[in-house]
RNA sequence: GGAAAGGUAUCGAAGUGGUCAUAACGAGCCGCACUCGAAAUGCGGUUGCCGAGUUCUCGGCACAUGGGUUCAAAUCCCAUCCUUUCCGCCA
């Protein structure tokens, strides 16, 4: 949610800021409405003023006896005004709400404009793995070797679903639980939160009302509202854990990582193009949250970079860091880093961890505050969010690199230990 | 799923149509006094949002949420959500 003080403000700056992620920002319309519902307030405000002053006498008069009646009679018209004139200023105001609603993040202004095309690699780490026999692609390496099922999971749920299995699931859980004990020794709180939300998350993490039809949604009330969806990202939960609260300035910054599968519609993606479980409708993800001081959001999302760079680097995976022009950037979002990975088969990156600061975007939404010890104010604090890691691009990119001319695959160093000491994955 | 009780500030809790919503009472927290210091004690302070003029003041709103009755609702009525206890069912 945008600070309309803020845009009344800087609006040409904010106009200008917001284009370079392809939005068309039309201030001038809330503004005027904005105008408009003060104005209402103002009037409605001024009758309850005259309202409450005439209520309070009421009952000293009826002590001296006096009589009412004629009071009464005035104060029923007095009380009609008020109800018309209230009802028109929370009209107003949701409009108000309706249009910032939809409106993105701002941008940080060091971001270049444009979509993809304009994403800046700001760093290369280790190379393209070079192969002296003829190379495969990890659906069929994973397919020989057992260790995930694809025909069975289509047989199960459909397309974009797959089966672990065996040294996969292994691997699978190998990856997860690396993760999850590297963020333990950075001492980040380990969240496990629930797989189903309420409508309220998604609004406060910024993915509706706008992209609501992006996530499974649960039990069938024609309301959106009263119904749950499965969360397509940790995020939506995490960053909704304090929302109305006031948290301790001296507990900031907070820093939490959660373990759950991300559900995801996908719709529209081009299947052929992305094999395997490249893009599925069911993904394991660790996810880091941070609660951020204003002050102090620009360093949570340098470490938050470094955290997920590490863990590709103790893989020994090739992979790049991606700065994202303001328009990849997501909507709520106003700075994004991308890891993405190397898959040789595609001869591509693929992200593998996207990082981001929303500044004070979401916690506007779901009204998540902290008291400022200088100012004694409260205010809103930076959510920052980074994937610590996806293990679906993860996994085809360890197949795929490490791979072996006899069809086996070389478990990464770091993952034996949660592999009972396994160094490779062969036929059995 | 059935039954009962309940939801008021940081916490406990009083208030059962108006003259007790910053909201009694108790605790916490902050400041001051006493003290060499601390504890104890005493005194004072301690909600958020919105609007108007803008270092301060004035006004409006908020007693789970949304409606209703009334000149007037924390209080009465309806709906929804949540919590606790008991019963039933159960991985």
């Amino acid at each position: 949610m945008l600070d309309l003080r803020r845009i009344q403000e800087n609006k040409e700056k904010i106009t200008e800021l917001l284009k370079r992620k392809g939005y068309d920002a039309d201030f001038d319309t809330v503004l005027s409405v904005d105008a408009e519902r003060r104005k209402a307030i103002g009037e409605v405000e001024k009758l309850k003023a005259e309202k409450n002053k005439v209520s309070a006498e009421i009952p000293l008069l009826k002590k001296q006896g006096k009589p009412v009646d004629g009071i009464f009679a005035s104060m029923r018209d007095l009380g009609d005004k008020i109800a018309v004139l209230e009802q028109k200023a929370k009209d107003l105001d949701q409009k108000v709400f309706d249009l910032l609603a939809v409106m993105p993040n701002i941008p940080d202004e060091d971001l270049l404009g444009g979509e993809k095309e304009n994403n800046q690699v700001i760093k290369l780490v280790g190379e393209q793995p070079k192969f002296d026999f003829p190379m495969q692609n990890h659906v069929d390496i994973c397919t020989k070797l057992g260790i995930i099922d694809y025909a069975r999971g289509v047989k199960l749920s459909g397309g974009g679903f797959w089966i672990y299995r065996g040294d996969g699931a292994k691997l699978e859980w190998a990856l997860l639980n690396f993760f999850i004990s590297e963020h333990l020794k950075d001492g980040y709180e380990f969240i496990l939160p629930p797989h189903q939300l309420g409508y309220n998350c998604g609004f406060g993490a910024g993915q509706f009302p706008k992209f609501s039809d992006e996530v499974y949604w649960l039990d069938c009330d024609e309301d959106r509202k009263k119904n749950r969806f499965m969360l397509p990202t940790a995020e939506t939960a995490l960053v909704n854990m304090y929302a109305n609260e006031i948290i301790d300035e001296n507990k900031l910054p907070m820093k939490f990582f959660a373990y759950t599968p991300c559900y995801r519609k996908e719709a529209g993606s081009y299947r052929s193009e992305e094999r395997g479980m490249i893009r599925g409708h069911q993904f394991n993800k660790v996810e880091m949250v941070q609660y951020a001081h204003p002050e102090h959001s620009g360093e949570a999302f340098t470490e938050l970079v470094n955290k997920a760079a590490s863990l590709m680097e103790k893989l020994g995976l090739h992979f790049r860091i991606s700065k994202l022009a303001a328009g990849d950037c997501s909507a709520s979002m106003a700075r994004t880093y991308d890891i993405e990975v190397w898959i040789p088969s595609m001869g591509i990156y693929k992200e593998v961890a996207s990082i981001s600061n929303a500044n004070d975007y979401q916690a506007r939404r779901n009204n998540t505050k902290y008291r400022d010890s200088k100012t004694g104010k409260v205010q809103f604090v930076h959510t920052l969010n980074g994937s610590g890691l996806a293990t679906s691009r993860v996994f085809p990119a360890i197949i795929e690199q490490f791979q072996n001319a006899d069809g086996s695959v070389t478990v990464p160093e770091v993952l034996r230990p949660f592999m009972g000491g396994q160094s490779v994955i062969k036929v059995k």
